[in-house]
RNA sequence: GGGCUCUUAGCUCAGCUGGAUAGAGCACCUCCCUUCUAAGGAGGCGGUCGAAGGUUCGAAUCCUUCAGGGCUCACCA
């Protein structure tokens, strides 16, 4: 029972004897540094049940529970708030119990054997990822670690948009114009290689587009009837017919694009537990379209399409089968929530990772899938974010103007090598090492940089200037946990066993960092709840900033005794583990030294 | 035009279900390294929480209207 409940059941039983009424709920918040107490009941609340003076009110409660309460040591009234101070009995006791825990924080009280499946990433296959991408996988894993940390069981995974005259196009323009060249001739990864082709495709479609206009049409005509876009449109006919030398193709470069995502996805530090395709799912959804029609959730035009009416709920009508039966978008995300149910019975819900462009679709797949009757689809959550703006605006991967993962990740860990060399701090570190450190602390600021951010806002991102080492990055907080192990390894005695009966008072350093840490699990569930990284991160910031002001202010290794000693080696010891624990489900790593 | 969303210090962002005098970092100005990692700490400067109404003991937070930015309203994905 947490020290919240105990005093929430002892406010009431006060107001029981006081006022012979009974209240049903009492909040709490943390005591304003200002006031002396470590938590605040707010009286104001209860005015609506009591008549009275709110002073008043508090002071009978105050009493009340010094009388009764164990843990409780004094108390204040000021206006409507009751401060309460508790012993440092208390603190430190619930410090010595979660020493040990490593997985503190990490409960099960989310679990309902219910798993969840989050998606995220879902690229097309015909160009590198990208920044835009970066943010989306960073945001999944993080959420999916999160759900984890709350207790869930998860699965992530990903829908491969891997058919579409979007990988003909590169097909199409590495036949005309690569020589057969392959990753392993060129030496370059193979989604760049696709992608390369890709931008070809889109060149020489632009110099024909210009040659048909100086020819006379318009520009509309000749966007239509470029040669090698009706060459594209072709093949992605035979692709559909099973040409059989076509899908060769297709196999053979969509192969080489997934060895270079899988390169970008073990950099970044992302993984998924199960994959989808669109190019198998995407027939999928049609038999639930004869469905819904038999059930009327869909209705049938004259001409063969199929739609929605969804005016009732205050949305259009969608289309979900286009007139000559071929399945759009809608259709096929249909399919592939019935399918991931099917493959996998204990999922009781999703979670989309999907750029906040497609707000309105997820909004209406929703509803289809409640219209359709399937009771899992009340628990499907878009994680919808915000754009990745660059200071010279909008990224268009056709005109070149994308910032690409692959480059960002070794760009950040050669500036943070180059800070590191500057400062100097890592004398007897191999190559290796260094290079290894780098790479962990570069990836840290850029991870950090974007998960602080709340998803629903939109990033403005400088790739010069918006990584930052110092203040609220992912670089400080590292740094903060490598001093701690600092501190550890120059400790020369075991402090990983507590302290038992430990009676001391508190250095009020101390008590405000033993505060934070028993935030923690809270921060953790509200964080699983609201699908926000951001909360765990601007956590562990305050954390952090929390204990460097202890750092600063109270002698660790040098304590007047031994008592002091080990308790503050043993506290730092819990706030290395508490930090670690946080970027765990951020997916950021911590280094024992930078 | 309809729908959704965002707007908090010069800049980048926190601010949990409404609660006490709105908080950090960067930048600018002072101090603090012969003591546990100065990628740090202590302090100063800086705000009409986009605007106006409303709800109530109490509003950055909830409601309405308005302004500005973004996204979206395809038989594209």
């Amino acid at each position: 029972m947490s020290l919240q409940e105990i005093l929430s059941v002892h406010v009431k039983q006060a107001i029981q004897t006081s006022y012979n009424l009974e209240i049903d709920t009492v909040e709490f918040q943390a005591t304003r540094k200002e006031f002396a107490g470590d938590i605040t009941v707010v009286i104001f609340p209860m005015l609506r049940f009591i008549k009275g003076n709110p002073v008043q009110i508090g002071e009978n409660i105050g009493n009340h529970l010094v009388k009764h309460v164990e843990n409780v040591k004094a108390f204040n009234v000021v206006k409507g708030f009751l401060n309460i101070e508790i012993s440092d009995v208390y603190f430190t006791h619930f410090f010595n119990e979660t020493l040990e825990d490593d997985t503190y924080g990490f409960s099960n009280v989310n679990n309902d054997g219910k798993a969840v499946m989050v998606e995220y990433s879902s690229p097309n296959t015909n160009k590198p990822l990208h920044l835009g991408h970066v943010r989306n996988n960073l945001l999944g894993y993080s959420v999916a670690e999160i759900l984890k940390a709350s207790g869930k069981k998860v699965y992530k995974t990903q829908i491969i948009n891997d058919r579409g005259i979007h990988i003909c196009k590169s097909m199409l323009a590495w036949e005309r114009f690569g020589n057969g060249e392959t990753p392993e001739s060129t030496g370059l990864k193979g989604d760049k290689l696709v992608g390369n082709y890709y931008v070809k495709f889109d060149q020489e479609y632009k110099r024909e587009v210009a040659d048909l206009i100086a020819e006379g049409k318009t520009e509309d005509e000749a966007k239509k009837q470029a040669p090698i876009l009706l060459e594209a449109q072709n093949m992605l006919l035979k692709w559909e017919a099973g040409d059989e030398e076509t899908v060769a193709l297709w196999e053979k470069m969509n192969s080489w694009v997934y060895k270079g995502f899988d390169i970008t996805y073990k950099n970044l530090g992302v993984d998924f537990d199960t994959l989808y395709y669109e190019s198998k799912t995407y027939l999928l959804g049609k038999e639930f379209v004869d469905q819904g029609l038999k059930t009327g959730v869909f209705v049938k035009e004259k001409d063969g399409s199929v739609w929605c009416d969804l005016t009732d709920e205050g949305l259009d009508k969608k289309i979900v089968q286009r007139a000559d039966g071929t399945a759009v978008y809608m259709t096929q995300d249909i399919g592939t929530a019935i399918q991931r149910i099917k493959d996998f019975p204990d999922v009781g819900g999703m979670v989309y990772t999907v750029g906040n462009e497609q707000d309105y679709h997820f909004k209406v797949l929703f509803l289809i899938l409640k219209k359709l009757g399937f009771d899992w689809a009340k628990n499907l959550y878009h994680l919808s974010y915000g754009m990745v703006d660059l200071p010279s605006g909008k990224m268009k991967s056709r005109e070149g103007t994308v910032v690409d993962a692959d480059d960002l990740i070794s760009e950040m860990a050669k500036t943070a090598g180059e800070i590191s060399e500057e400062l100097g701090k890592l004398d007897g570190y191999s190559e290796t090492e260094k290079q290894e450190l780098y790479k962990t602390i570069g990836l840290g600021a850029l991870k950090y940089f974007i998960l602080k951010v709340d998803p629903k806002k939109r990033i403005l991102f400088d790739p010069k200037e918006s990584i930052d080492f110092q203040g609220n990055t992912g670089p400080f907080i590292q740094y903060t946990y490598a001093r701690i192990q600092s501190i550890i390894r120059k400790a020369n005695f075991d402090y990983s066993k507590p302290v038992k009966n430990l009676v001391r008072s508190l250095h009020s350093k101390e008590k405000e960092l033993i505060k934070q840490l028993q935030l923690f699990p809270e921060v953790i569930q509200n964080a699983a709840v609201q699908h926000s990284p951001a909360l765990i991160a601007n956590y562990t910031y305050d954390l952090v900033k929390e204990f460097n002001s202890f750092y600063q202010n109270v002698s660790i290794l040098g304590a007047d005794n031994d008592l002091d000693k080990v308790f503050r080696v043993q506290l730092s010891n819990k706030v290395a583990l508490t930090i670690k624990n946080a970027f765990h489900v951020l997916g950021i790593q911590v280094p024992e030294r930078m």
